[in-house]
DNA sequence: TAGTGGTCTAGACCACATA
DNA sequence: ATGTGGTCTAGACCACTAC
């Protein structure tokens, strides 16, 4: 067969099938994919081994585009579906970013309840205030949503967030006790910023999507004390778990929101 | 200047003009826009119309590409987008189809309320009850999120969802009138499936967003009697408002959720 | 076999940010 | 002036579906 000129896809396949090694190597299954998704496969890769922390920039899209020798329309196509899935944020003129729960416009990405007067725009809480951060051996549940097994360490913290002096949410979290190793009530309490924004500087550890599962129920005695409300005030429970790369999770939370100020607020497309 | 054999971006600038010129003569901001972006205009507009309706196909996008005068790769980031909103489902060797809540694997795609044991995968409500369906002239409130004017006429509706003979869901809903002139308890009775999907049939009113007000309450007799539950229950209240084209709102859903076997699920990223 | 959407490339120019 | 992401085109081939 002649070389053509321009032939696109032959020089395509060879790449892919170059990527697919490079996967098999890996004790992946060589299933097919295509060239981008296997692009995104390796950018995933480099952020999750922290070779572009959070915050920096990635390589440009060119840069990239010779790194894994393929034109710079597919890694602009993985770059894409990373962007779609908030992993890392473009801004014209200026690069490709890793993106971060401690920049400005985005903290608090997680926390759906908004004030019932909207026109302050989604800020966060006012006030924080860590009740609690012990040292645990996760139960029968706790280790199931984390992955772990029952009896392995965990940390509980335990705090209230207020707005505006009222306090209004309660929550419980729950972290593997190993990539977590030294945090402290103190150092939770030191900080000030998202929670989520400290794991990434302090432990490295950068959650990249949540589930939620949210019920109307009753405070008992202790939570009702907690967030000044009677027994009887019917109340959010928002029990969440935070996913870092690879579907791994990460974090159990627990949370008791009151919902006389505010409400939990869901865009459904 | 002489017409060289490739300047794709001079063609594209007066495809550009050529767009914003239509834009303008229908009275909107010429506003720059990339050329894809008022092609997805475009295509919206032939969707708004019913040009092509729920279920059936578009034009391929070569046609389209030769109907809007661009290239095929234009058009595809056109429908790439309107595809990102539910808007439309490509559907390779076969073609792009207007999006519908009639189909089987995407109904009841608002409904986020599921059971606990999720064996059974987000299935739909067992039975429906209407409870009435009453012509009323609309309070402030339900003017407001439905861009009416008090006292226009609305539909009422209310209904009881139930799950295993369990009822479980308590919703009060209102449309605008107009639109849903000839809607009777009785035709809601006889429908059997989503009711967003009788709209677009019936009604050929399309749901394309929607947003969820979310809170923690108690019932009032009434509706502790009709959802079997004492009035000291606490009730999940999802206040929905329901978009068509253009961000007009055409319903207003307040319902109330029993969450001991059932849980409201939320996905976060 | 033909038509559809899906992938990939190459090259050009635009819009934005920075120096 | 330079480099970044953003847009647009043209053309090729792949994967899936239907006839």
């Amino acid at each position: 067969m002649a070389s053509n000129p321009a032939h696109p896809y032959t020089t395509n396949a060879q790449s892919q099938l170059a990527a697919g090694d490079a996967l098999g190597a890996l004790g992946l299954t060589p299933a097919f994919s295509p060239l981008y998704q296997q692009i995104k496969g390796l950018i995933l890769q480099s952020l999750q081994s922290g070779e572009w922390k959070p915050g920096e920039s990635i390589p440009s899209e060119m840069d990239l585009a010779a790194r894994f020798r393929v034109s710079q329309g597919t890694v602009r196509k993985a770059i894409d579906e990373l962007s779609a899935e908030n992993l890392v944020v473009r801004r014209q003129g200026k690069g490709t970013f890793v993106a971060t729960h401690a920049e400005q416009q985005v903290q608090y990405r997680f926390l759906k309840l908004q004030p019932d007067n909207g026109d302050t725009q989604s800020e966060g809480p006012a006030e924080r205030t860590i009740i609690d951060c012990k040292r645990l051996r996760a139960s029968a549940d706790i280790a199931r949503a984390l992955s772990l097994r029952s009896g392995d360490p965990v940390l509980q913290v335990r705090r209230v967030l207020a707005y505006a002096g009222v306090p209004t949410i309660l929550e419980e979290l729950w972290l593997p006790g190993a990539p977590f190793k030294g945090l402290t009530a103190e150092r939770l309490s030191n900080y000030n910023g998202p929670m989520y924004a400290l794991f990434e500087t302090e432990f490295g550890v950068r959650m990249v999507r949540a589930d939620e599962n949210i019920r109307a129920v009753n405070p008992d005695s202790e939570q009702a004390e907690l967030l000044n409300v009677p027994i009887t005030a019917p109340l959010l429970s928002v029990e969440r778990v935070a996913y870092t790369y690879n579907d791994t999770p990460m974090e159990l939370r627990r949370g008791l929101y009151r919902t006389d100020t505010h409400h939990y607020r869901n865009a459904l497309s």
